[in-house]
DNA sequence: CCGTATCCTTAACGATACTG
DNA sequence: CAGTATCGTTAAGGATACGG
């Protein structure tokens, strides 16, 4: 059997469930989240992602995880000792996620250049 | 010569000028510009794209596809005539950016029922 | 150590009205 | 048609303090 994967979800439509899901990885700080966990390639704890992701808040990198465990694209490892013990990893979903979005941040470092470039023409001519 | 290509951006620092690009790229409606006029190939017009991204109101795209010029993803072309003519097109660096993306909005549609289950999954657990 | 709770400030956003 | 201006509302985000 050859099934034909067809996707129902418009993400152009307003009212699809794939606009949150999109808001999530693209919000803010969901884009980085993914990426720094796709980069480490193991578990990363709380307090090892917040130094990674420059400027997140503890409050803002909690919530960001929430959603993206609440997405499937995070999983949650709890080791119940004192102090707690907190690990993060993508799941398969949020492997194969990641990979988009490590594609355009690494796309935009290389480019930056020509981005400013563009930037101080578009000054220039305003 | 083989000249390497090494970036001296790093989006997870705070204060790089990369950030904002992301932001601009990756917020509410940023993506969706962008990867519409990538299925468009071809220059579209200002009420058209507000068409294919339903929601998005006069003001916010208008904002967006400014954002999106002044960082030279997007190029715009005046008609000057009566009534006016507006284009819109992705630059090269556009296009390649728009690549990514194109691919994490597919995924996502194709796999939002996945998503769908985690999230049923995680309120059934909590 | 890993968060949550609270409060407060900012900015994102949408609706409406208006202009070239 | 393609926007901009203004206004009001909402939501996102940061600071701080505290709990398991």
């Amino acid at each position: 059997m050859t099934e034909q994967e067809q996707p129902v979800a418009d993400v152009f439509s307003a009212a699809c469930s794939s606009r949150p899901v999109l808001q999530h990885l693209t919000g803010r700080w969901g884009a980085l989240a993914m990426v720094a966990l796709d980069r480490a390639e193991g578990p990363v704890r709380f307090g090892e992602l917040r130094r990674r992701v420059e400027g997140i808040s503890d409050r803002m990198l909690s919530q960001t995880l929430g959603q993206l465990e609440r997405d499937g694209m995070v999983h949650r490892t709890v080791h119940s000792s004192i102090p707690p013990h907190v690990e993060y990893t993508l799941t398969e979903l949020g492997a194969r996620v990641a990979g988009p979005l490590a594609e355009l941040i690494e796309l935009l470092e290389a480019e930056l250049p020509t981005v400013m470039d563009a930037q101080a023409a578009y000054e220039a001519a305003s």
